[in-house]
DNA sequence: CGGATTATTGAGCGTGCTCAACCTGGGTGG
DNA sequence: CCACCCAGGTTGAGCACGCTCAATAATCCG
């Protein structure tokens, strides 16, 4: 099944979720159990992808999404070449998508906050061509794609919301690649920073604020930098007055200089 | 309805396509013309994604794609900005598709040729975008997002091979994430060649003998190389008698050479 | 506390960019 | 028909951005 080279595998104690039309609870892992407040009392409504349907509708919704999983740092959601299981809308957590090519080498190819959709890589296909690995703990709401196609057949609104789901993640990758094809390096971070910073506003979070969930490895590999370079641009930055980091933690002082930078030159 | 900086803009002749349920064909341009002969008899259907649907469901299918268009060398297909307005299959010609930055920036995303799909970006979006940009003269059959949705809806054939386009499109910018982020400049312009090849072969054509419908410049947008880099290396891969190009015209004399260059240091 | 992982900083090198000159083929107009 | 032009392409010289290699520091975790 897992034709590619990788020392990620998946913990035995996931496989019930590989048949997740088996509802019991009985004997279970606590990472995988029944959903049973429901998405009209989720706490996490408002930012997901199902906040916005009409009551009836989230009913409906509710009827596929009746698992959620947690994920521990360092564990795996998926790992490419899976089977195509389920979508999963992350609401608590942060995770790093992952890619391998035929040579071995690996590289960063997103990273996923509360409320953005995971999966989305094989709706349609026959297995996952990327490995989604928990940088924090994660709670996941899992829903089968056994149950999702037909009812974004039945639900006009749902078919709707996961083709905009799947747009934004190409949107998203041409924005990668805009990075990655046209952008020097100290653009690169800015322009990732600022993506970070946009996010994190948008859910309601500071947008000066982060505490850095991934390593300098793991930026470096997404921007196609080293991680010493990753690591003196942030100095310089610091220096420049643009920022402050130690660690994990990073405040963006000077935002507009940041944008600055990816007009310079 | 623009607002990214383009010089790009779509002929007037091509408005009614925006109203793509209008149609009658008098009066209008001989680029738009109602489709006649019906996929079951269509000399496209052994690369259309149509292809292996079952009669009754190619039926249903023709019902949408009532549309065929010309595009002229060098005339948009569609432009960044757009109303999403439909899905196109490319059944002769060659594409290019393009995204601008804020800053101005312009990339090559993505080559597409004859069986491709195009526009799936803005499925479940409000607009392109993204730019198609015709490199040859191109056939495209259009398939009105208005019409598509309810059809994938009551065709769960043509929903999977919808979200297997999807799949497809992301996949393939995975791709392009790893040439950009983590090859050198031969290795990309070798994986890149290599992937023309393979997609040429897959549709019956030479594998090994190639017109080239893009300039230097598209190229190396592409792969994120300057012209010079590009025509360097195409000069040096020759001198190694890996391949042979003048102009636009090219013939990859040695394939395991060149996947070599991917595996090498 | 010790080992491993992650991060910072420095010195030197090399790939790929910049700038520039020149060549080629295709299209246009006198 | 040839002269001309211009976009597209090739090639060279020199430089700089970002990588490699290396040493050291800080942090996490058993």
């Amino acid at each position: 099944m897992m034709t590619w080279v990788t020392e990620i595998r998946r913990p035995d104690r996931y496989d019930g979720e590989m048949r997740p039309r088996i509802a019991e609870d009985k004997g279970r892992a606590p990472s995988v159990r029944k959903f049973e407040a429901g998405c009209a009392a989720c706490e996490a409504r408002r930012i997901c992808p199902a906040g916005g349907l009409a009551p009836a509708e989230v009913a409906k919704f509710q009827d596929i999404v009746y698992l959620r999983r947690t994920v521990k740092r360092g564990e795996p959601l998926f790992v490419a070449g899976d089977a195509c299981s389920a979508l999963y809308v992350l609401w608590r957590g942060f995770l790093k998508t992952t890619v391998v090519d035929s040579e071995g080498h690996e590289q960063v190819t997103g990273f996923y906050m509360a409320g953005d959709v995971l999966g989305i890589d094989c709706v349609g296909g026959a297995s996952h061509s990327d490995t989604a690995l928990a940088l924090a703990d994660c709670d996941v709401c899992v829903m089968p794609y056994s149950l999702i196609e037909p009812l974004a057949r039945a639900v006009p609104a749902l078919q709707h919301r996961l083709h905009a789901a799947m747009s934004d993640e190409i949107v998203h990758s041409q924005r990668a690649m805009m990075r990655l094809g046209s952008m020097r390096a100290d653009q690169r971070l800015a322009s990732f920073l600022l993506g970070l910073s946009r996010r994190s506003l948008r859910r309601g979070l500071s947008g000066h604020e982060m505490q850095l969930p991934m390593t300098r490895i793991d930026i470096g590999s997404y921007l196609g930098l080293t991680i010493e370079t990753v690591s003196r641009l942030l100095s310089l930055f610091q220096r420049q007055g643009l920022l402050d980091v130690n660690h994990r933690h990073i405040r963006l002082l000077d935002i507009g200089g940041l944008e600055g930078i990816l007009q310079k030159k």
